[in-house]
DNA sequence: CATGAATGAGAGTTCATTCAT
DNA sequence: GATGAATGAACTCTCATTCAT
């Protein structure tokens, strides 16, 4: 997971460029498929470089995918703590905003993200989802919680279930954001600031509210 | 996307095992790590062949690929047809068991939607998929549609958000069943088929009720 | 051990010029430094090929290796047969006249011999060279027990101590016609056919009589 | 073949810390295959040092391998200069038993010996070669001159087939402590203190006195 | 003087595709 | 129509060597 000392020496500018591209060509093209012939071109480095830093192929993706994650996680923890006070419907809908707003400043890591879901060879991809999912679970179930101890919940209702379809729908308005076919009439991809603010309170109000009478 | 008349003529036996080895080949390695050297050896016959069949591994991917989306999509057609007089929480179920019993009969098919939703490189990949969307929303929407006409939805339920968060924890629900980390929690993996209709019915129940008093 | 019948297929010429660019260049630079790139070059197939045919590095290695074991075996049995009624002294002349006539005309093979005795990462290595000097063992043994039978040998001679004496001084005396460091002062190397002839002689004098009285 | 002075300079327990990981490499995968990365990462010091040390990988080849011949030597001269009044038959044994316990406690330079006699592109192996024979075939030389001087000899013995064959046995012997393959039944590898006393006995027997009545 | 980052040629291997049989 | 041998580009990875610091 930790590269060579080497490479946490270089130059700032240099590491970004190196990690940018090698994120690129990841959720680009997966983990198999992915060129580090591409990578170094894109660079301008020498071949054996990112060999030096990183070990291996399978060393330079956990180290671009560790801190992929690293930094999807420090988003989320300030969303909770900056909203503790709120009422449910506001911290959800924060989270998404959260969400989008992170996915739009980094288009690539999600892409990274839906791109492991789907290989099958990837080095520790098992253990790698199973830390995501269950990451994302529990801060939605964080939530749920205190949303039950302030009184805001309905009688009756299964958290576990609730925190799934929660999950899965912001999953799914965060991959339209990146994929235009997962869209699904929503209108999501290509939207703009205002018109996704409101589309955010429309899902949480139907994720909150149901559709029955 | 049509196949070679030569392919079309051979004995049903023997284009059943090529449609299985490269459905296998591709939902197992997703298209570009596929091996054409593979998919050959296990079937026992030519490389040639199948380029005589299909032109060439584009050509093999999308008559496969195409084959399966029919596939699902005379399953789901079929339950529509047969719950027409049924409550909408009733077809909800009915669709989610039949996707749930089509998962468990055709595993490969559905990996091979999920491998096709990540990679970058696939021939005709965004109009693939956004038919396969558009379908699955048009499906589910034609249900809330009826639903509303029976009067069985809340005032001011806004249907496309609806069918967005129907879609996305239906298509959560069965990822979890053949990739053990999008489990979330639930237990969808190795449930046996009693539980399993519990799960979905919970689903269900929260899918239409919300979460909020 | 075996190649690919596409291999065996080949036309005889074809096959030899790979066989001889391989074993070339296994005598020359050992195992791991050979290159299949320098083989492929010079016989001027593609380096695909020679993967198609053997797998791999190794299984092209085993190939040329044990095809050279079995023509010195061929040639060893040869000798031994036509020479059963000889008296030992001859017989043991006919021997390493054989294996001079063989390493002349097959330098290669001698030399491939000497780079695996020195290898140490070579595929099946151990393996190889115990069969090797347990033939070879056997056969001189096969000798020495034949001339003991015909009261050829003094008493007290330790058998086993003399074929171990009897195999290193020819193996040295192959050695040496390929190796000219190794030739010791005996001018066997650049010796012509003549010159050879008496050096055996006079080998095998020493090897049956010792040096004291 | 003479290091920079730089080399020369450095406290004795490093020297020899680089000194013994080279010839392990060396020893261990011959010369081209030999790696300066796992030289330097064994020592622990940096890989421009070895260049500055040594200018490049045949110059520390050359180095190392000097070393170990004048090892040798060294240990051959105290041999013959303490064993100058013992009859033939007692210098050879105890010529081989030096070799013995040479070999015993530096099984390196055994092996580096063993590698350089069957790699090509080995920088001056001829040369290098060539000298290890004819010093080793000087040393038996003197041997037997002196025992013919003294009368050990039958008459008609000629010294350079002798010399040749002795050496050839003697080398062999010493393979088979090393390698396991070359022991050829006699059970020299493994061999306790005691047989292989038993062993060199033996076999010096049978180089004097012949098989033949 | 020591360091170690950078280099790029070359290693073995895989693979979709072509085409003569 | 079926075959499978041949191809060569692309892949990951290793390595001796250089040189700025």
């Amino acid at each position: 997971m930790e590269p060579n000392p080497t490479f946490l020496n270089l130059p700032e500018e240099k590491k970004r460029r190196i990690e940018k591209a090698a994120a690129d060509e990841f959720s680009d093209n997966g983990y198999r498929s992915a060129s580090i012939n591409t990578i170094v071109s894109k660079v301008g480095i020498a071949k054996g470089s990112i060999f030096q830093y990183f070990g291996d192929k399978k060393g330079l993706f956990l180290f671009i995918f560790g801190q992929s994650v690293d930094k999807v996680k420090n988003y989320l923890k300030e969303v909770r703590d900056a909203t503790t006070e709120a009422p449910l419907h506001l911290r959800l809908e924060e989270t998404l905003k959260a969400g989008v707003d992170f996915t739009q400043k980094h288009p690539v890591i999600y892409r990274l993200y839906v791109r492991t879901l789907a290989e099958k060879e990837i080095p520790f991809r098992a253990e790698i989802l199973t830390s995501i999912r269950n990451y994302s679970l529990e801060y939605l179930r964080s939530l749920l919680d205190t949303a039950r101890e302030k009184g805001e919940l309905r009688d009756g209702v299964n958290i576990d279930v609730a925190c799934f379809v929660i999950d899965a729908s912001m999953d799914r308005f965060l991959q339209a954001l990146t994929l235009p076919h997962m869209d699904g009439g929503l209108g999501i991809h290509n939207a703009d600031e205002k018109e996704l603010e409101i589309k955010i309170k429309h899902l949480c109000d139907s994720l909150l509210s149901g559709v029955t009478p």
